[in-house]
DNA sequence: CCATTTTTGTTATTTTATAACATAATATAA
DNA sequence: TTATATTATGTTATAAAATAACAAAAATGG
């Protein structure tokens, strides 16, 4: 015991190679197959580090974590996830960080963090449901 | 059984009177006094519904909630939570909305729902921590 | 090598949320 | 007004998500 970082490139691929968010106890399946030891505080304690160090999100209103898919790994990513197909995107967008900030200058609020989650339906989707329609 | 809207005035005052988002237990804890047969699921049924029809919110990154304070009810507002005290704060801010739908009409993605949280220190405890440096 | 710190393992428990079904109140229609 | 369907709530049990607390192994810095 006490190797470093034994968990976060298995974590981060599983993340990487999923089309879903997936929970945490989702990947700790994944890892029991060839770890069958491995116990929920590991892989909480490997997604914590992944989302401070902005290698992957949380998503809030999902309990559930994605692959940061830019190269700016920070905090600033509005996220969109459908609730149709289940797609989740990030869009690094610095004129819905713009407005944010005029709010937080009018009443004094100094962030750290910021959660910006937008459930909808993707083009995707959006397309089949038109034709789907009769 | 049946009778409708029972807990519904209870749970949103208990939700108005308090400084601090609750989580679903503390409201079913505080309810139990009088009512000590009350189960998890009265409280999350009547959470839910308080939060579709606008009259209450739920923390995504807290799994807690908290009365609406606007006299709009919908689903638009900004929130911003202090780490320190723990104060929730609504803003209703169109600059945010208007540079997300600029983002959505990017992407092609259609919201039906949006949440926007932002952690961080509130204007009094900022004042007050720039006190307490020497 | 030894002491200290950090990381991981392990066990148990806490917190959050819902499924599934029972029962009571309400609404509606014959 | 009774039967029937519908809806709201009660109840029991369990699932799902997260963490506390402590033990043990590896890494670090002398």
């Amino acid at each position: 015991m006490g190797q470093k970082n034994i968990w976060k490139v298995a974590v981060l691929e599983i993340l990487q190679t999923s089309e879903q968010p997936m929970s945490a106890y989702e990947i700790l399946g994944k890892l029991k197959d060839k770890n069958p030891k491995i116990a929920p505080p590991t892989i909480y304690r490997t997604l914590s580090d992944l989302v401070e160090r902005g290698r992957a999100h949380r998503l809030e209103s999902q309990n559930a974590y994605i692959a940061c898919k830019t190269d700016k790994h920070d905090e600033s990513a509005v996220i969109t996830i459908c609730d149709d197909c289940g797609v989740v995107s990030e869009h690094i967008d610095t004129g819905v960080l713009d407005a944010l900030s005029v709010v937080i200058a009018n009443s004094g609020f100094a962030p750290s963090r910021h959660v910006i989650e937008l459930q909808g339906v993707c083009e995707n989707c959006g397309h089949e449901q038109s034709l789907n329609q009769t």
